[in-house]
DNA sequence: TTTCTAACA
DNA sequence: TGTTAGGA
């Protein structure tokens, strides 16, 4: 009853989750900008991580290698909602898990589908060679 | 001293 | 994305 608490809960400041995950302050800040993470603030305006929004860093810079723009990895990230989020928020666990083999086939939808069309796709520069 | 927002020679 | 100004 209180697993869950421990990933939500807001324990590491900036410095910290810049080592953790290797990721520049402003990086971090523009992922929240653009709600891929949403850390809480103290009573003094500072950002507080916790667990689940390190996690969430990681794999935002993960996929961010593999060549995934903010708004492939913002439909990524949707598609695995229970990860984090507000304790709040959360009432009833609709629960669900992705394979990371499901990313990759997710991806390369896109990529075909880009292909078919024009040119836009949510996966930029030549790493998208892997999905070849 | 650390982090925050806003903005760009 | 980096960097910096100016404030908290």
């Amino acid at each position: 009853m209180d697993k869950e608490i421990r990933r939500t809960m807001p324990v590491f400041p900036m410095s910290i989750v810049q080592k953790l995950t290797g990721l520049s302050a402003r990086q971090i800040r523009y992922y929240e900008q653009h709600q891929l993470i949403h850390p809480e603030r103290t009573e003094g305006n500072r950002r507080m991580f916790s667990l689940n929004d390190v996690e969430r860093l990681l794999e935002i810079k993960s996929l961010l290698d593999e060549g995934v723009n903010l708004a492939g990895i913002k439909h990524v990230l949707n598609m695995k909602p229970l990860e984090n989020e507000h304790p709040s928020s959360r009432s009833e666990h609709p629960k669900k898990d992705l394979s990371n083999a499901d990313v990759m086939k997710y991806l390369k939808t896109e990529l075909i589908e880009a292909g078919k069309y024009g040119k836009s796709s949510l996966i930029q520069g030549e790493l998208s060679r892997f999905f070849h």
